[in-house]
DNA sequence: TAATTAGTTGTCATGTATGATAACCATTCT
DNA sequence: AGAATGGTTATCATACATGACAACTAATTA
Protein backbone atom coordinates (compact mmCIF):
# COMPACT_ATOMS: atom_id res chain seq x y z
CA UNK A 1 0.00 0.00 0.00
CA UNK A 2 1.44 3.48 -0.72
CA UNK A 3 1.59 6.71 1.10
CA UNK A 4 -1.60 8.34 -0.59
CA UNK A 5 -3.61 4.94 -0.10
CA UNK A 6 -2.67 4.88 3.72
CA UNK A 7 -3.22 8.41 4.61
CA UNK A 8 -6.87 8.31 3.41
CA UNK A 9 -7.74 5.10 5.45
CA UNK A 10 -6.47 6.54 8.17
CA UNK A 11 -8.81 9.99 7.40
CA UNK A 12 -11.67 7.33 7.03
CA UNK A 13 -11.10 6.00 10.58
CA UNK A 14 -10.45 8.94 12.26
CA UNK A 15 -13.64 10.08 10.54
CA UNK A 16 -15.50 6.91 11.42
CA UNK A 17 -14.58 7.08 15.01
CA UNK A 18 -15.32 10.93 15.30
CA UNK A 19 -19.29 10.04 14.14
CA UNK A 20 -19.20 7.23 16.46
CA UNK A 21 -18.06 9.86 19.28
CA UNK A 22 -20.81 12.29 18.07
CA UNK A 23 -18.08 14.93 17.40
CA UNK A 24 -17.82 17.37 14.49
CA UNK A 25 -14.87 18.18 13.03
CA UNK A 26 -14.48 21.20 14.34
CA UNK A 27 -14.67 19.96 18.17
CA UNK A 28 -12.11 17.27 17.00
CA UNK A 29 -10.08 20.25 15.57
CA UNK A 30 -10.38 22.28 19.00
CA UNK A 31 -9.44 18.77 21.32
CA UNK A 32 -5.97 18.54 18.99
CA UNK A 33 -5.38 22.43 18.94
CA UNK A 34 -5.72 22.56 14.90
CA UNK A 35 -7.60 24.33 12.78
CA UNK A 36 -10.40 23.06 10.90
CA UNK A 37 -9.35 23.11 8.02
CA UNK A 38 -6.36 21.66 8.69
CA UNK A 39 -8.54 18.57 10.46
CA UNK A 40 -10.68 18.19 6.82
CA UNK A 41 -7.47 17.67 4.81
CA UNK A 42 -6.46 15.10 7.53
CA UNK A 43 -9.45 13.39 7.21
CA UNK A 44 -9.68 13.75 3.60
CA UNK A 45 -6.37 12.32 3.23
CA UNK A 46 -5.06 14.81 1.73
CA UNK A 47 -2.11 15.39 3.90
CA UNK A 48 1.11 13.52 4.60
CA UNK A 49 0.86 13.53 8.22
CA UNK A 50 3.16 13.40 11.58
CA UNK A 51 3.28 11.11 14.08
CA UNK A 52 2.63 13.92 16.10
CA UNK A 53 -0.37 14.94 14.52
CA UNK A 54 -1.76 11.10 14.40
CA UNK A 55 -1.10 11.25 18.24
CA UNK A 56 -2.84 14.13 19.01
CA UNK A 57 -5.95 12.80 17.13
CA UNK A 58 -5.54 9.62 18.55
CA UNK A 59 -5.62 11.14 22.30
CA UNK A 60 -8.68 13.12 21.63
CA UNK A 61 -10.62 10.22 20.22
CA UNK A 62 -9.33 8.11 23.27
CA UNK A 63 -8.40 5.03 20.99
CA UNK A 64 -4.34 4.11 20.43
CA UNK A 65 -2.78 5.48 17.43
CA UNK A 66 -2.53 1.93 16.32
CA UNK A 67 -6.54 1.87 15.83
CA UNK A 68 -5.93 4.97 13.24
CA UNK A 69 -3.89 2.45 10.62
CA UNK A 70 -6.14 -0.29 11.04
CA UNK A 71 -7.32 -1.06 7.28
CA UNK B 1 2.20 8.74 25.63
CA UNK B 2 3.44 11.93 24.40
CA UNK B 3 5.24 12.47 20.87
CA UNK B 4 9.01 12.08 22.03
CA UNK B 5 8.49 8.82 23.62
CA UNK B 6 6.36 7.71 20.90
CA UNK B 7 8.85 8.51 18.52
CA UNK B 8 11.80 7.15 20.34
CA UNK B 9 9.58 4.06 20.65
CA UNK B 10 9.48 3.76 17.29
CA UNK B 11 13.41 4.04 16.66
CA UNK B 12 13.77 1.32 19.32
CA UNK B 13 11.43 -1.16 16.98
CA UNK B 14 13.42 -0.11 13.46
CA UNK B 15 16.22 -0.67 15.24
CA UNK B 16 15.29 -3.61 16.67
CA UNK B 17 13.95 -5.62 12.70
CA UNK B 18 16.90 -3.79 11.43
CA UNK B 19 19.02 -6.29 13.34
CA UNK B 20 17.07 -9.15 13.27
CA UNK B 21 17.32 -8.78 9.39
CA UNK B 22 21.02 -8.21 9.63
CA UNK B 23 20.84 -4.84 8.04
CA UNK B 24 23.34 -2.11 8.42
CA UNK B 25 21.65 1.57 9.23
CA UNK B 26 23.06 2.60 5.38
CA UNK B 27 21.74 -0.72 3.81
CA UNK B 28 18.06 0.27 5.23
CA UNK B 29 18.33 4.18 4.68
CA UNK B 30 18.92 3.15 0.64
CA UNK B 31 15.92 0.29 0.82
CA UNK B 32 13.75 3.41 2.01
CA UNK B 33 15.99 5.63 -0.45
CA UNK B 34 16.91 7.88 2.53
CA UNK B 35 20.16 9.55 3.44
CA UNK B 36 21.64 7.31 5.96
CA UNK B 37 21.81 10.09 8.60
CA UNK B 38 18.38 10.82 8.65
CA UNK B 39 17.82 6.68 9.47
CA UNK B 40 20.07 7.76 12.05
CA UNK B 41 17.62 10.25 13.35
CA UNK B 42 14.95 8.42 12.97
CA UNK B 43 15.93 5.15 14.53
CA UNK B 44 17.03 7.30 17.65
CA UNK B 45 14.08 8.69 17.74
CA UNK B 46 14.99 12.56 16.71
CA UNK B 47 12.37 13.48 14.61
CA UNK B 48 8.38 13.69 14.20
CA UNK B 49 8.83 11.35 11.15
CA UNK B 50 5.61 11.47 8.98
CA UNK B 51 3.45 8.84 7.84
CA UNK B 52 4.91 8.50 4.67
CA UNK B 53 8.32 7.93 5.92
CA UNK B 54 7.11 5.13 8.27
CA UNK B 55 5.67 3.50 5.13
CA UNK B 56 8.76 3.05 3.22
CA UNK B 57 10.58 1.98 6.45
CA UNK B 58 8.07 -0.51 6.92
CA UNK B 59 7.78 -1.66 3.51
CA UNK B 60 11.38 -2.42 3.49
CA UNK B 61 11.77 -3.75 6.76
CA UNK B 62 8.58 -5.84 5.40
CA UNK B 63 6.52 -5.71 8.27
CA UNK B 64 3.18 -3.70 8.95
CA UNK B 65 3.99 -0.33 9.77
CA UNK B 66 1.75 -1.11 12.93
CA UNK B 67 4.75 -3.41 13.83
CA UNK B 68 6.97 0.04 14.32
CA UNK B 69 3.93 1.50 16.40
CA UNK B 70 3.67 -1.29 19.13
CA UNK B 71 4.60 -0.69 22.61
C1' DT C 1 -36.58 34.21 3.15
C1' DA C 2 -33.08 34.49 6.51
C1' DA C 3 -30.28 32.24 9.96
C1' DT C 4 -27.81 28.54 11.67
C1' DT C 5 -24.95 24.45 11.28
C1' DA C 6 -21.39 21.47 9.42
C1' DG C 7 -18.32 21.00 6.30
C1' DT C 8 -15.37 22.65 2.10
C1' DT C 9 -11.91 25.19 -0.32
C1' DG C 10 -8.19 28.51 -1.04
C1' DT C 11 -4.24 31.18 0.34
C1' DC C 12 -0.31 32.64 2.93
C1' DA C 13 3.34 32.27 6.70
C1' DT C 14 6.10 29.49 9.56
C1' DG C 15 8.30 25.53 11.38
C1' DT C 16 10.29 21.26 10.59
C1' DA C 17 11.05 16.66 8.07
C1' DT C 18 13.90 15.22 4.82
C1' DG C 19 17.80 15.31 1.14
C1' DA C 20 22.45 16.11 0.67
C1' DT C 21 27.07 16.43 2.01
C1' DA C 22 30.95 16.29 5.00
C1' DA C 23 33.55 15.37 8.92
C1' DC C 24 34.02 12.82 13.03
C1' DC C 25 34.33 8.61 16.65
C1' DA C 26 34.89 3.71 18.01
C1' DT C 27 35.85 -0.82 16.87
C1' DT C 28 38.00 -4.40 14.54
C1' DC C 29 40.87 -6.07 11.47
C1' DT C 30 45.79 -6.82 8.96
C1' DA D 1 50.13 1.98 13.02
C1' DG D 2 46.97 2.20 9.26
C1' DA D 3 42.69 0.74 6.88
C1' DA D 4 38.11 -0.61 6.86
C1' DT D 5 33.52 -0.76 8.93
C1' DG D 6 29.47 1.02 11.13
C1' DG D 7 27.62 4.50 13.24
C1' DT D 8 27.35 9.68 14.89
C1' DT D 9 26.94 14.56 14.45
C1' DA D 10 26.60 19.11 12.20
C1' DT D 11 25.03 22.10 8.67
C1' DC D 12 22.47 23.86 4.77
C1' DA D 13 18.63 23.80 1.17
C1' DT D 14 14.16 22.42 -0.13
C1' DA D 15 9.61 20.62 0.25
C1' DC D 16 5.66 20.23 2.76
C1' DA D 17 2.72 19.83 7.25
C1' DT D 18 0.47 22.80 9.92
C1' DG D 19 -1.46 27.39 11.84
C1' DA D 20 -4.22 31.04 10.71
C1' DC D 21 -7.79 33.24 8.41
C1' DA D 22 -11.46 34.02 5.17
C1' DA D 23 -15.02 32.93 2.07
C1' DC D 24 -17.90 29.55 0.22
C1' DT D 25 -21.64 25.51 -0.32
C1' DA D 26 -25.37 22.53 1.27
C1' DA D 27 -28.68 21.29 4.44
C1' DT D 28 -31.71 22.36 8.02
C1' DT D 29 -34.82 25.13 10.70
C1' DA D 30 -37.42 29.13 12.24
Amino acid sequence: MNTQEYVKIIGVNIKRIRVEKKLRQIDLADLCDFDKSNMRRIEAGNTNLTINTLIKVAASLEVDPIELLKH
